[in-house]
DNA sequence: ATGAAAGCGCTAACAA
DNA sequence: TTGTTAGCGCTTTCAT
């Protein structure tokens, strides 16, 4: 083989059964009534030529590809692999397939990608981020085609956005270790380029707050997302405050770096300080202690992110609203967090 | 907004800038010499009108997409994404971009899912996997569009593949372990259906003869290339061998699993067991103590690929060989290795 | 039940 | 330098 055979066309199909391009395309898609004899023609013809049909051109002739976009900021991040499955198992249950692109973290990289995407024809857009600019949010509401933006808070959202409660879900990991008797908690944030940074700052706040204890006593470290910032924190936190016996992370590669980084320094976990992560990345469960956390519904993101889709396909007439869906978080105690050590709780 | 527009085409650019669809085609591609004059005007009318060319109609007319397809089994393995962010770069660097599907484990959807590449006219296909069968190869040697295949050990191979030296990287890990003092060092497997478990083991059986260790006497116990086959190995390990101080994993959550299982049980990561593992995922720098591992060289297997491809495409004569790249594996000591405990050392 | 023909949006001869 | 035209492979009226 020197020469690649040019892949069979439908005429090739149509000749080779005798009848017209027209009727293969009826059979194929099982519309009308063929008769019997004319079924098994086609039927023989595409399997002598190996035929299949160039997605390409039907596309062009539908203007419609069946196909959604999915962007995300960086295909390394444990966050998305999950999400990603969802997504492609409801698309393909419905008829679609999904094509993903990576846009990297800059911003005039993922304008660019998205008209790639759209470049393409795909029927929908499915942005998957940690941070969507105000030049997104512009591009989308005047995009010529559908889009759900998925995991990030929706300031100067345009169109439908599912996410998850970021607030609750770090109230929700702030309480866990106060009702473990901590009373001395830091918080190591994300980076605030993350949408989602002060708000999960917030619910840290707020569930100190609620329980008594003064949010602006409770230390606040800035981290980064990143292994590298958990770690750092480690560091600092336990040189400047010592009697921290509880850290809420902004997500689990935080605490993962923070666990380690604590480690190293010789603090033993959950003994002398107890760690909670977000987000449960599959990590989550492989490090030990096996890290404590919140779990964000990653799957349903993805799986109701298509649903929507294809709800606004359907229904054609109907406005893309910029509504917001928020996914409660869920609290998956592990090994990195117990009771606060009796040496340094008050009374 | 109710009805979404229609995006416009090229026939509107030209109508509104009074030149030909033609005209439009040659500026935009930067073709011919056109006029300072028709050149202002066609791309007035393409800012007017937000013109964006359609690839799908571009690909039907040039019989070229620009992209190619790849096929991974499951985008939650940690090994991929490094491979596919390299590859995404090498590809768009050159001007194609990079669609990816997941086929899940399952053969015969594989082949549904190389043959849904193949449909959308993708101009090359890399196969991403850690087992590719029988009706795959047969499959690719006779598709009408070139490919090269990854991360797999060749047996039957009909295309070209790029694969690590899997046998040489297990050797180097197991000589790793050796030169620290290890004589008695057992060999976690992965699933034989992973092509390259049977090679990886024999690079552990190599390297135990050639230092004068009998790899009979060294146990090899099944896993299954995940974090509970690695937890499971610890326990049986530890309570069938107890004399074991070194142990050489298929991967590296296998070697996270048994790192885990080890410390559940009580035995303390290096000092009375090393473990080294293989891959060199990002957990492995995030598991503490930090996990020695041969790396494979992920992104240079992508950067690969797709260059290998585009040279395919660039010299369409050129036969599709079966041809076998190998790269070296590279070890990355960490902290999960250190000098086997005396009082097993022999002498 | 089937065929003829038009056309989706683009590019590439070929003419002018 | 630009326009005219044909056609990529498919689906879909409209006839028959």
């Amino acid at each position: 083989m020197t020469e690649r055979a040019a892949p069979s066309t439908i005429r090739d199909v149509a000749n080779r059964a005798g009848v017209s391009t027209a009727t293969v395309s009826r059979v194929l898609a099982g519309i009308g009534n063929p008769k019997a004899e004319t079924v098994g023609a086609v039927m023989a013809a595409v399997e002598a030529l190996d035929y299949r049909p160039s997605s390409v051109a039907r596309s062009l002739r539908m203007k419609r590809t069946f196909t959604f976009g999915l962007v995300l900021t960086d295909i390394a991040n444990p966050f998305f692999p999950e999400l990603v499955k969802a997504a492609d198992d409801a698309a393909r249950q419905a008829g679609y397939s999904i094509v993903l692109s990576t846009s990297a973290y800059e911003e005039h990289r993922a304008v660019h990608y998205l008209n790639l995407m759209a470049d393409r024809r795909v029927d929908g857009l499915i942005v998957a981020s940690s941070q969507v600019a105000a030049t997104s949010w512009e591009w989308l509401a005047h995009a010529p085609l559908p889009s759900v933006v998925v995991n990030v808070e929706p300031v100067g959202a345009t169109t439908a956005v599912i996410t998850s409660d970021n607030e609750g879900g770090m109230r929700l990991a702030t309480e866990h270790l106060i009702a473990l008797g901590h009373r001395r908690i830091a918080h190591v944030t994300g980076s605030f380029t993350f949408s989602a940074a002060s708000v999960r700052l917030q619910g840290f706040r707020a569930a100190c707050a609620a329980a008594g204890l003064d949010p602006d006593t409770m230390p606040v470290i800035d981290g980064d997302g990143q292994f590298g910032g958990g770690e750092a924190a480690a560091r600092r936190l336990l040189a400047e405050f010592p009697d921290i016996t509880g850290v809420v992370c902004y997500n689990d590669i935080t605490a993962i770096g923070l666990l380690a980084g604590s480690r190293a320094i010789g603090r033993s976990v959950p003994a002398d300080l107890s760690i909670i992560g977000c987000d449960d990345i599959a990590a989550a469960a492989w490090v030990s202690p096996a890290l404590t956390t919140v779990a964000q519904q990653k799957g349903e993101m993805g799986r109701l992110a298509v649903e929507h889709l294809i709800s606004l396909l359907d229904n054609p007439d109907q406005e893309q609203a910029a509504s917001v869906l928020r996914l409660p978080m869920l609290l998956r105690i592990r090994e990195t967090t117990g009771p606060a050590p009796a040496a340094s709780r008050p009374r």
